[in-house]
DNA sequence: TTGATAAGACGTAATTATTCCGTTTTAAAA
DNA sequence: TTTTAAAACGGAATAATTACGTCTTATCAA
């Protein structure tokens, strides 16, 4: 984790971006959390070290970090959750708990090859499946 | 379209709903858009000739409806759209556009399979392929 | 056809997630 | 150190969605 965190530093000098202690907290937590993550939770979590943090500079850095790849994102049950970039480094998808947001990395992707997925444990309630881009008659627009 | 609107009537007297103009206006507009729209959409739409239709209403009714599969939802965007259940009546996903919300189909699904697919003229930008349920730790709860 | 009643619709307000803005503070490079 | 661009702050705005108490209406049986 600790290795998690240097690199994060270095990813943020890159982009020009500070690494200032809330900053470097919130990742620490997300890193140990290990799990997609509300702002909600995070801003309960952060605020216990961090009394005066606002939701404003909390999605400010999630999306920053997001941005440069340092977590990864996605919409689940209405909201936006949040989680460290997976180390792969490649494109890879994910089952997701839907009670405690933990996650199983999936390797394989429907794109280019479509072959049984392994769930080892993981009871399967149901998946979401899309493609969005654009449709032959909205690509000008 | 009037058969699809049969059948709404049919599938709502069989769930105990009743078949109230305001339902049936929202139903039409939805199987002649044929493609995901949000309340909002609906609410422009349908205040037209029903002036004072809340946004409650139009809720309750598209869940209702999604509910007993007249309607299918997806969330997109940070908010819920909703499109005329596709006729096959069997497992599918979609190509969705993110300008105009109308879909492809897609008859093959990667749970089982995963083979290429034609995109048909469709431009894709990005998907999103998750399964959701409960880890191992989690089945419990 | 009518009347009773369960369901629907209404209007308004509350909730929840997220973002915007103008000001003040601070990390980092010179 | 000093400078300054970036970050954080506080508070309010926005936008989607839901809750609630009351009024209205579709349905069905007499």
């Amino acid at each position: 984790m600790q290795k998690q965190i240097e690199q994060a530093r270095e990813q943020m000098k890159a982009s020009g971006f500070k690494a200032t202690p809330k900053r470097l907290d919130l990742l620490a937590y997300l890193f140990e959390a290990n799990r997609y993550v509300s702002a909600r939770e995070i801003a309960e979590e952060l605020r216990t070290s961090h009394p005066s943090l606002s939701y404003d500079t909390i999605y400010r850095n999630l999306n920053d970090f997001a941005e440069i790849n340092i977590l990864e994102t996605t919409e689940l049950d209405g909201e936006m959750k949040y989680r460290a970039a997976c180390q792969s480094g490649q494109h890879h998808h994910h089952l997701i708990c839907r009670a405690c947001g933990k996650t199983e990395t999936l390797n394989v992707c429907p794109m280019e090859l479509m072959s049984p997925i392994k769930a080892s444990g993981f009871e399967v309630e149901d998946h979401k499946f899309e493609i969005y881009g654009r449709c032959a008659d909205c690509q000008s627009v």
